[in-house]
DNA sequence: TATGAATGAGGCTTCATTCAT
DNA sequence: AATGAATGAAGCCTCATTCAT
């Protein structure tokens, strides 16, 4: 999808996670990148709950461990720390599909497996959608001047471009579909249901994005793809079986 | 779907449309209704390019024919101005439906023609589309805040259930399909198709945003909801028909 | 010379000169021009004493009747204000050549009296000196930027130009003598002597700079110029009427 | 002159000439005075740029061979920097009255001789003029402080004084000449050439700044002050010679 | 109904400087 | 003798908003 397909996670980081320079408890004081996770952490936190300019580098100065000083030695200012938590939210979610393990599942259940697992991670990492939400109010250009995000994604299109081409050698799914396309729609479906949560349940109530609701949808999400992609005569015999 | 299904326009209003309070060939010094307008379209314009906290009051005012003064008199504050705009934008958008004349087509062809008619709105009203992006970043705050917004989505689901209905009667749909989900369905594939034009291009290229990739999503957007809801043997037949 | 020859004052402006909207004692509060003379003085007073980057904004607005916000409300930024604080002071020192009268005074005595005007005008506009050195430092940067700034000189040269032709006529003067270079002469000796009065008399002691060594200095300057410009036979005949 | 009328360069050392404290071929890594000549001579480009606030210490850190900790280790503070840069200009161009050997010149040409090489001097230092132009800024107070710039003068108005003596005594000098009045005069001329090189220029044209203006004017300063002490018959019978 | 002038509060950023090693 | 990390204080500037007419 437009993220990254797979697992990974956004949430703030735990700080047991940096190396102490001693073995003693206290936090050790000099650790500059411990500082710059924390940093990063809050700010992500503070950009994807408010958005660019909504965020107020003095609140993500007062919930960090430092002081606004280092915020401007770490990443020069606003749009820099910004840059970087963009860079850092979707380096967080890269990575992920080799654990799926798709290739060792047949087409079918691979590709139900890979839409189930893409809309149940975008759900969890709301903060990371409201990210690529805010990066697009900004029409991307941000990232634009990140090297670092570019390549990211070509993982996600090969693991499924890899389920679409042993499926249609093994005669399941039509030849016709277009992986680049299919990884479109699979984003499209598991973003919405996160992206545009409040106001839809606004105009049409939540019962869509309570836990019932939600498992629905996700089988949904899945059975329309594979619809899509599996052959007709495919389709009458999963009618059946079921 | 979140938004409404439907047409109608977002552009500016051509001032030539304000119906002046005199004859004179002079711009209508008086106007109220045409000044409340101006200020609204322009505030579209601003809010949705830059987000709530993005845009600037100065900038609204000096981009409209009245003073800044006029929009605190006319809309308290951003926020109200924020909010009637949002109102407007979901206003305008709302209706036409019934310019589908959807009851006069057999149902396959009303589906269609709804999710291609979904697909090309939200494409010709992105400022529309980034004002529910907007919204969300808010988590649709504001719009909760608004008598005129709540209701007005209804038409689009019942709009759709009536053509589901059909084409159970007829046999040709399947019977489990909740129109509110399809509904979202539609939604999700026509919205994200917008409102992440720019990260996803960014990522994997423009080709499905140029014209022939737009036309040929927009068909499969359309492919994917029938073979969703068309009965397994509806779609083999549909299929060595072609 | 550099910056004009003649007379003109810069001293902070009286506030008296502001027109008051009624005849009460009490200074009229809505008085954009009066702000807008009153920020300028202020400002003056500290872009010379301290250069560009050492004034302060704080310290300009608090020695203001108005706020801090006026400042960049009337000039936009700090570099907007110094930058009217430097036309303001070339523009106050201009004109002033006509008050000299030179044309009814014989070659010899008008540029007699143009030096030592010259002379004594600048000792008793020291900020508009310091401006001036100021705006050297910044190698003339944002007098570039100001459209009136230039072509406010060219009178100077002109009321040389015509002394120096009338002595010429008259044979008292020589005749390559290039106004130009006359004017950046006197201007020379006039303006060091305001400009390096505090290095020279640190090395050399404040003889010079006491009122009999300035007096002296003016009398020599006129002296040195004259000597300059006049013919060899008038050198003598001057000398032996002594 | 205010400044000391003599040779010496400014430009920035070259780091080859500072004596390594070891034989190797790599650039000595102790050599606590190369490191202090290094951290000045980068510290006068920056003042003599931008001023003692506009420097940054940041920025001649970055262009030090060491690090920013070092200036402050070297030099206490900003204006403890400023104040050996000053001294240190002061210092290089001091002495080169000797190399000019006046004595061995009869008067007016060891005059001539001195004013020319005053001029060129001063337009090849731009660099110690400008720090000279920045200490008058604010008042000469830092060199107050230093007790190696004091003196350091002297030796140009004694080498004035002698050639002024002789061609009294010769009877080709006007008597009532003051030796410390005549360094200024000379000073004035050769300083305003380049301290006020921008704002004329701009106010009047560069062509006095072009290669064959500077030479003219550089003449016709000598001839200025020349014509100044010289006895008016001894001007008559150098212009009969021309 | 309309407006140019004014502004308190708070935003982002930079500075010279010092700390801990 | 040397340094990368850290920082309090203060700088410049912008924002939504209101005042006086």
């Amino acid at each position: 999808m437009d993220t990254v397909t797979i697992s990974g996670t956004i949430e703030r980081m735990s700080q047991d996670a940096v190396k102490p320079t001693t073995k003693t408890a206290k936090p050790a004081k000099r650790d500059p990148e411990g500082v710059r996770r924390d940093i990063l952490s809050v700010a992500m936190d503070e950009f994807s709950q408010n958005g660019l300019s909504g965020a107020r580098i003095d609140e993500i100065a007062a919930r960090t461990r430092t002081s606004k000083r280092m915020i401007y030695y770490y990443f020069g200012d606003k749009e820099g720390l910004y840059q970087n938590v963009l860079e850092q939210a979707y380096g967080k979610v890269r990575g992920g599909e080799s654990d799926l393990e798709l290739d060792e599942l047949e087409p079918v259940a691979a590709l139900e497996k890979l839409c189930r697992f893409t809309f149940e991670h975008h759900s969890r990492n709301p903060a990371f959608i409201r990210m690529v939400m805010i990066e697009n109010i900004h029409h991307g250009r941000h990232m634009q001047h990140s090297s670092t995000i570019s390549n990211l994604n070509r993982p996600a299109i090969e693991a499924l471009e890899k389920v679409l081409k042993r499926g249609q050698a093994s005669g399941v799914f039509r030849t016709n579909i277009n992986p680049l396309e299919l990884h479109w729609q699979i984003s499209a479906l598991s973003f919405f249901n996160v992206s545009n949560a409040a106001t839809f349940s606004f105009l049409f109530g939540d019962a869509l994005f309570r836990p019932e609701g939600q498992e629905t949808l996700s089988r949904h999400v899945a059975d329309m793809v594979l619809r899509y992609v599996l052959r007709a005569d495919q389709i009458v015999s999963r009618e059946t079986a079921d």
